[in-house]
DNA sequence: TGAATCTGTGAATCCTACA
DNA sequence: GTGTAGGATTCACAGATTC
C-alpha cells in the first residue's frame, strides 16, 4: 500500500475500504483529499414490474441499498455523508455528485446547506438511454452531476485547456453526450449477469478527472461499487481511495483494478470520440417559428401542397403524417425525403425547407 | 375578458393580474387550473418583506451567515408560492418550473416536500449559450425544468404522439436542444434595450404546451414577465392567466399579446394515440360475419393456432378465453395484445385481425 | 469472409376503462 | 371505492446468428 508520509494519519492510497462510508471517512485525516466523486443511491421508488412491448421484463434497480423509508430518511443519509466528506476534503478540494431527478434536488440542496459552493451542474446526455416503454413520459435520457468546491471562493482545480482539447478546441459545455456503459466495458459476474446494476462509463470519469484533478491527486469515492473511479484514476496517474459496503462489489473491483495499467490508450480514444451529425426533427422548425402552423408547403414539382400542423406533421388532402409520409402518399411513392421534397414561399420566392434545417445545424456548431 | 361560468369564482381568463403572485393565486378558486408554468426569480437578494433568520443560526459559522440567510429566505419564498400554486391546480393538473443550478435544487426538493410528484426533469440544452469568458468553469449551456403532477398517481396530460411527431417520429427525450431567445423575438424597451433579462424562447413553451395541455385548457404563469407563456398559449388555443408584479413588464406583455393570433383549428389538431380511439370488441367481428365461428386463427409467429367460437372467444389447445388471454397463455407471456398477435387466412394470404378492427373504426367515422 | 438479420438490454418513480 | 381484464407500448447499440 502506498501511503503519504504523515505517520498515523497516513492515507490508505489505492485500496478499497469496507464498511459504512461515513465511518470510513471519519477515520481518514481531515483536509487530505483532493477530489471526491460520489454516486450515491438514487432512492428510486419503483412499484411493480415493467415490461417491454415484446413482453420481456426490465431488470430494475431493486437492490436493498437503494431502499429508503422516506424523503426524510434519504435526507438524513445524504447530510451525514456530505458532512463526513467535507471534513476530509482539502480546502481547495472539490466534489462531484451524480444523480437523477429522484434524488439530485435533495442532494443539491443539502450540498448548499452544508456550505459547499456549486460551480456547475453538468448534464450527462445519454446517447443510448432506455426508452419509455409505455409512452407516458419523456425518455429519461440524462443524469445530472453537481460539481462543487468546499467553500465559496476556494481555488479549485479546473484544467480548462485540457477539456478544450478533449472537445475539439471548443470550450467544454455543461452538457456531455456520452454512451451508457455496455459491451465489453460492462463487468459481468460468474453467471454472466451484470456485476453491478448502475456501473458508470469510464468516459464519464475520464472527463471528470482530467478536468478537475492533476496527476498525483488523491480521489475518494465513497460509493465505489465496481470501481470505475479507481480504474480511471489509476489510468490517469491519480491515487484513489474507494469505500464499498458490499463484498461482492469489492471483489469485482479488486480484480478489475489489478488489470488496469496507467494511461490506457484505448480509453482515451473512447472518451474523445466524435458524435455524428445531429438529426433535426421537422417539428423544430415549427417550434422555433421558422414555419407557422397553418402555413402552406409546396412540393418541389409544384403539383401538391400541404398545411403545417402544430405538432410538426403535415395535412395534405386527407393525408396526415410526417413530411416524408405525406410526400410519399401524394406521389404514390414507397418513400420520400420530405426535406428535399417540400418548399415554402417567402417574399414570392420558393425555398426548400432543407435550407431551414441547414440553418439549425449551423447554429448547433 | 372571457371568464368561466362559475359566477363569483369565475377565472379571469386571458388577463394579466398585478401584485404578489401568492396573494393573486389565493384569490383564484381552488382546483381550477390545468397547467402552471413558472419561471421564478433565482436572484437570492430578496426584498425586505422576507423575514430575517432566527439568531440561533447565526453563531454557526460567520462566513456562512449570508449564505444561510439567503437560502432560507429563498426556501420560504419558494414554499409559499408552491403551496398557493398547488391549491389552484386541478387534481389532474401539472406544473413546470424552470431554473438553473442556483435555485433548481431547492425548488425540486420543495416540490417533493409539498406533495407534488416529479414526472421528469427536462434539460433545455441551449444551442447558442453565452461562453464562459474567464475559462474557470464549464460553459453554462443548459437550464433545468421540472415537470410534476399535483399528486402521485394523478392522471396528468401527456400528448405522447404529438411530441413524437414533433421529434420526427422518435419519442421525445428529456433533453431538448433549442436556441435562446434573441433576434426579432427578443422584446425591446423604448431605449432599444432588452425589455426583460430572462425572456424565454417561444419554442420552449410551444413544446411544453403541446405536450402537456389540450386546446381550451387554462394555463397559469405566476411569474409572467413579458408574457411568453401567454403568447404561446394564445397561439395554441389555450387560455392563460398571468401574474406579474412589475408594471413595466405587464405593459410590454399586454402589447405583445394584442398582436398574437390564434392558429386555425385544423392545424391545432395533433396526432393522437390509439388509446384515444374507440374500443371494438372482438365479438363484433364474429357478429358481423367478418370471421366465422369455427374459423382458424394463426399467431403472428405461426407457432400457434386457435379456433373462433360463436361468443367471440378463442379456443387453442386446452386454453379458452379472449384473444388476449389465449395469446398470452400460448406464449407464456404476462400479457398479449390479441389484435396484433392473431391473423386469419384469406385467399392464401395471412392477414392480421387488426385490419378488420380498422375497418370497423373507419365505418364509425 | 462479409453482409444482413435477429436478439438482448440499459438507474424506470411507465395503463385505464369498465363492472 | 376496488378488482378485472382489455390492450397499448421502444431506441440505440452490441453481439450472435444466418445467408
Amino acid at each position: 500500500m502506498k501511503t503519504t508520509a504523515k505517520g498515523a494519519s497516513a492515507l490508505p492510497l489505492n485500496t478499497i475500504l469496507s464498511g459504512d462510508c461515513v465511518e470510513a471517512m471519519n477515520a481518514l485525516p481531515e483536509n487530505s483529499i483532493d477530489l471526491i466523486f460520489a454516486d450515491p443511491p438514487y432512492n428510486l421508488q419503483l412499484k411493480g414490474d415493467l415490461h417491454r412491448p415484446d413482453n420481456s421484463r426490465v431488470d430494475a434497480v431493486d437492490d436493498h441499498w437503494d431502499q429508503f423509508a422516506s424523503f426524510e430518511a434519504y435526507d438524513r443519509f445524504t447530510r451525514a455523508w456530505l458532512k463526513a466528506a467535507r471534513r476530509v476534503l482539502k480546502p481547495n478540494g472539490a466534489i462531484w455528485v451524480i444523480g437523477s431527478y429522484h434524488n439530485i434536488f435533495r442532494v443539491g440542496a443539502a450540498l448548499q446547506d452544508a456550505g459547499y459552493w456549486i460551480l456547475n451542474d453538468v448534464v450527462w446526455r445519454k446517447s443510448n438511454p432506455m426508452p419509455n416503454f409505455r409512452g407516458k413520459r419523456f425518455t429519461n435520457a440524462h443524469e445530472t452531476m453537481i460539481w462543487a468546491s468546499k467553500n465559496e471562493g476556494a481555488k479549485y482545480t479546473f484544467n480548462y485547456e485540457a477539456l478544450k482539447s478533449l472537445n475539439e478546441g471548443v470550450q467544454m459545455r455543461s452538457d456531455w453526450v456520452l454512451p451508457i456503459c455496455n459491451g465489453h466495458e460492462r463487468l459481468k459476474d460468474d453467471n454472466g449477469d451484470k456485476a453491478h446494476p448502475t456501473q458508470k462509463p469510464q468516459s464519464l470519469l475520464h472527463r471528470v478527472l482530467v478536468g478537475s484533478t492533476n496527476p498525483g491527486d488523491v480521489v475518494l469515492d465513497p460509493f465505489f461499487g465496481t470501481g470505475t473511479t479507481g480504474a480511471v484514476a489509476k489510468m490517469l496517474g491519480r491515487d484513489f481511495i474507494g469505500i464499498e459496503r458490499e463484498e461482492a462489489y469489492r471483489k469485482v473491483a479488486e480484480a478489475r483494478l489489478k488489470s488496469i495499467r496507467k494511461f490506457d490508450k484505448e480509453t482515451l480514444e473512447v472518451s474523445t470520440s466524435k458524435r455524428a451529425e445531429p438529426r433535426v426533427p421537422f417539428g423544430q422548425l415549427v417550434e422555433r417559428g421558422m414555419l407557422r402552423p397553418g402555413e402552406e408547403l409546396f412540393s418541389m414539382n409544384n403539383r401538391h401542397k400541404a398545411k403545417v400542423r402544430a405538432d410538426g406533421t403535415l395535412i395534405g388532402g386527407d393525408v396526415k403524417g410526417s413530411i416524408h409520409q405525406v410526400g410519399a402518399a401524394l406521389e404514390g411513392a414507397p418513400s420520400c425525403n420530405g426535406w428535399t421534397y417540400w418548399c415554402f414561399r417567402k417574399d414570392g420566392k420558393t425555398i426548400p425547407i432543407d435550407v431551414l434545417r441547414q440553418q439549425i445545424r449551423s447554429e448547433m456548431g
